[in-house]
DNA sequence: TCAAAAGTGTTAACCATACACCCATGC
DNA sequence: GCATGGGTGTATGGTTAACACTTTTGA
């Protein structure tokens, strides 16, 4: 069944940055290859855009496809489409990010079974096509974008303490905080709800539970306030 | 001459909303379309990729073509690919914004003498396509970065006086800005070069002309420095 | 001499930073 | 009881915001 056209036209791919944290190590989440080009090599999740298909909603498909994520922080990223970038001919990349809280949503490989990992980001794998570069673009765009849309509340279970979200701020910033004021800076945002609940089964005083309100923020958001850690 | 592929591919252009200043007025350059779909509707200048062309050149080859407007500030804004947004069928645009100083680069019509003119971004006239989205999402994307990263040098001429940046400033932010307070911030910031020129037949005071230094600007970027209006 | 915009400093309020100790819990 | 992280307040220095008058120039 061939496709034909008067003029040339690129393939339509989207290809997915996901975020994940392991403790004090932000991971991204690859997908190795079992075609050519770059059979067995480790890649970012996505896959051709069907037509009439949105981008971000053939960037949620795949990555549900492939990885079994669905219902998570996604944004878009950028398009790649520098001549060259794949071997097989022209195509153009919609790059979309994504955060992910693991403990809510465990990522797993899909029905063909292809294998499925965690990566440092500042260390991954060698990685197919340009998805290094895709890869960096997404890091500096998440640093530049935690410290003023809170966006960091999505790498973290829905209840989560004030260390855990220090501890990702200073992940993603690459930076020591001070406890003190970090916690007087978040709690001063108003975003954050305190809830009943305590952290279980802690060698240590159990830390209070807290909570994103994002109602709250979005109303904040719109008379201009303007959230900054 | 008809190319043939295995599957559908989408028909890929670029879209450039291009930035400039009027007296206090920010404006959006338009070109009137000869053509259908929207014949004789206003649009924003774009075009079709040609294959083997990154799309960014893409986008600075079609405003040459059809605005005569070279070697400008020109960075990638999103890609556009709802399904519907064109009545031809399926095709993806990425979108560029621009921004130009009107008196160093003064925009013309290309060979084909489309009509082409300057509209206030906040009443643009009808657009075609989803032309209006993609100015709106350029218009928030510009109002976002020109607090914290020196582009709206791009709009003023090489030389110019601290008043016209703030009047630029106050423009694209949307409110008034205190004169001490803005002049001390910005000549702190050091990124601005005294000239030894003034401006010229004047109807008051003449104002020194400022140059934006930004080889400096540049260096202290890479030491993490953070510019902030 | 008038109109119009250029240019200039100080004070007060606020905000950010630095900093150290006691508390609760599990082992 | 000890190791581990949780939780808390203050003082200081720096930054930002508010504010009004004199100067220069052309008409």
């Amino acid at each position: 069944m061939p496709y034909t056209y008067h003029y040339p036209r690129p393939a339509l791919t989207v290809d997915c940055v996901v975020f994940g944290l392991e403790g004090e190590d932000l991971k991204v989440l690859l997908i190795q290859r079992d075609h050519e080009p770059f059979a067995g090599c480790w890649a970012l999740p996505g896959g051709f855009v069907d037509e009439g298909e949105a981008p971000e909603r053939a960037a949620r498909r795949e990555l549900g496809e492939e990885t079994g994520l669905s219902d998570i922080f996604l944004e878009q990223l950028y398009a790649f489409g520098e001549p060259g970038r794949d071997p097989r001919g022209w195509t153009v990349s919609v790059a979309y990010y994504a955060l992910v809280n693991r403990a809510d949503h465990p990522a797993q490989a899909g029905d063909d079974a292809r294998k499925l990992d965690w990566f440092p980001v500042r260390k991954p794998p060698p990685l197919a096509f340009d998805h290094d570069k895709i890869l960096e673009a997404a890091c500096r765009r998440l640093r530049g974008k935690v410290s003023y849309q809170p966006i960091g509340f999505e790498l973290l279970p829905r209840k989560f303490t004030l260390s855990e979200l220090q501890r990702l701020y200073e992940t993603v910033l690459g930076k020591r905080l001070d406890k003190r004021n970090f916690r007087r800076r978040v709690l001063q945002t108003g975003v954050l709800e305190e809830t009943a609940q305590t952290e279980r089964d802690v060698a240590h005083r159990a830390a209070r539970l807290y909570r994103f309100n994002k109602s709250k923020y979005q109303r904040l958001a719109r008379r201009g306030f303007h959230f900054e850690i």
